[in-house]
RNA sequence: UCCCCUGUAGCUCAAUUGGUAGAGCGGGCGGCUGUUAACCGCCAGGUUACUGGUUCAAGUCCAGUCGGGGGAGCCA
């Protein structure tokens, strides 16, 4: 049925287009009428920012019938030639010679994406239109060119992608409140004879959850196949209610062999480079808007992102420029000492303040991080790393993995883990063991560091969060 | 989960000390115009979230319920 061209080519290839016969399809964003006898009609089809701008005479047959009842969201198809623009807002336009009409708006005095500017929390209860705006048009395609990007990155350093199980049957991963996985009967629950529920009967026999993350599986592939990364959904049952959190998000996890923390952080950092150059390549148009209406210092930010070196700080430096900083007189709400785990306010501080730039801080006090974290050689800190970002906190949470099975059992005892639970990653480091390490970006955190949004619900097409799964 | 703010036309917001509900945008109609968030005129559009209370009088004050937002904690 489609034989249009898309408007994004259009416009990249204007010159070879102009003078030819085209046909294009999309959505009316406005219209204007001249008495001169031509109405303008803005289209998008939502491939680029930009709309194209059809010119229609009034001799076209559904002029008075239908081009002039056409209202925002009419769904078209326009045919007709590609010409340099009379006009000043656009090179190319269309001199229609016909237009069809799909669907008209119902009702245009109700349509709710009228042609004006909305709160972004309204158009999240209108989340099934809100790809219509010019906002969440280009949030989209930033959010697929980052994710291309993302998998681009990997494939070109010879990472294999690993599809991790979306449904666990760990509930050891230790990152958070999970959501069951079930299909007993909610009013009529089989029981152990002890009075807990009997997972036994359950779809699996046991119990199951969303995954948290998918490290602790992605590691038994990085133990045969040396560098693999996860990129997914992972789901969190915590009751967070701020911008920056989700019920479902989607998260990158690569995990690379025979490596330590420093090469942890240098694969985040490139990666990272590496996603926000190709932002700034393929989807400038998109990134003018945000920082034209959105945030204004965007561009530059990620053009100084990607040409600068990652700033990178000790935990316990990062303590001490904290504790120097209120002896200073900066004020915090949270006591700074050794061995805390830093607050937002610490963490903003340190980004925003006195690095001006994403910091990855570098071994943590053991005590504050995960079993799986290698213990260093002083005995109190783990080599655990966590890129701090402007504006959003914690954009990545890395670590280089225990492969001693001695001290990674010492940690699980003295965490009150049981190793039973653990028995097929403490495998991992009865069977050829090797140094290796990585780290979590969360991926809607980088698109909010790369738009400058707001709100973590408004960079992912349909957000679940606590009370909140519409659509 | 805690703290704070908030709910008025389709949307974004006004409404003085408690005193008859207003504008812009959007929509309809008309005018003007190779227009660009066009412009000009007219018209329609409201149980002020809901329930109860105080008062001669409540959008405004009080209580409860529901919804939305911001911040904190947890984290990515």
């Amino acid at each position: 049925m489609s034989n249009a061209l898309r408007i994004a080519d259009l416009f990249k290839h204007h010159a070879d287009h102009l003078g030819t016969k085209v046909t294009v399809q999309g959505w009316v964003r406005t219209r204007r009428d001249s008495k001169a006898g031509i109405s303008f009609v803005a289209i998008t089809d939502g491939s680029c920012f930009d709309t194209v701008q059809a010119v229609v005479p009034n001799t076209v047959a559904n002029y008075e019938s239908e081009v002039l009842k056409l209202t925002a969201g009419c769904s078209v198809e326009i045919t007709g030639t590609a010409v340099a623009s009379q006009g000043k807002g656009q090179s190319v336009e269309i001199q229609a010679e016909s237009i069809k009409v799909y669907g008209f708006v119902d009702d245009p005095d109700t349509y709710p994406i009228s042609p004006k500017q909305h709160s972004f929390e309204y158009l999240r209860e209108v989340a099934h239109l809100r790809a219509r705006t010019n906002t969440f048009g280009a949030i989209a395609r930033v959010r697929h060119c980052l994710a291309m990007a993302v998998h681009r990155f990997f494939h070109e350093q010879g990472y294999l992608w690993v599809h991790t199980p979306i449904i666990t049957g760990s509930d050891c991963e230790g990152a958070g409140q999970m959501f069951r996985v079930s299909t007993l009967d909610f009013l009529n629950m089989p029981k152990t004879p002890e009075g807990k529920i009997d997972y036994a009967q359950d779809f699996f026999g046991r119990e199951t959850n969303l995954t948290v993350s998918g490290q602790l599986n992605v590691e038994t592939w990085c133990m045969a196949l040396s560098k693999v990364y996860t990129f997914g959904p992972t789901f969190r049952a915590e009751n967070s209610n701020t911008s920056r959190h989700l019920a479902e998000f989607w998260m990158i996890e690569p995990e690379i062999a025979f490596a330590d923390l420093h090469v942890d952080a240098k694969l985040a950092e490139d990666l990272l480079k590496f996603m926000f150059k190709a932002l700034l390549a393929e989807r400038m148009d998109d990134m003018k808007f945000f920082a034209e209406r959105i945030d204004k210092g965007c561009i530059e930010r990620l053009e100084k992102f990607v040409s600068a070196d990652f700033a990178k700080l000790d935990y316990t430096d990062a303590i001490a420029a904290l504790e120097d900083a209120v002896k200073k007189g900066v004020k915090f709400e949270y006591p700074v000492k050794w061995g805390i785990d830093m607050q937002s306010e610490h963490e903003r501080w340190l980004t925003e303040t006195y690095i001006g730039r994403p910091v990855a801080v570098m071994n943590y006090p053991k005590d504050i991080k995960a079993f799986y974290m290698r213990q260093n050689d002083d005995g109190k800190t783990v080599a655990a790393m966590d890129i701090l970002a402007p504006g959003i906190g914690e954009i990545v949470g890395g670590s280089q993995r225990e492969e001693r099975l001695e001290l990674l059992d010492k940690r699980l005892d003295e965490m009150g883990l049981h190793k039973a639970d653990y028995w097929w990653y403490r495998d991992l480091r009865r069977y050829g063991t090797v140094p290796h390490a990585g780290f979590g970006l969360g991926f809607e955190r980088a698109i909010i560091y790369a738009t400058g949004m707001a709100n973590i619900r408004d960079v992912i097409p349909f957000a679940r969060a606590p009370k909140s799964a519409s659509f």
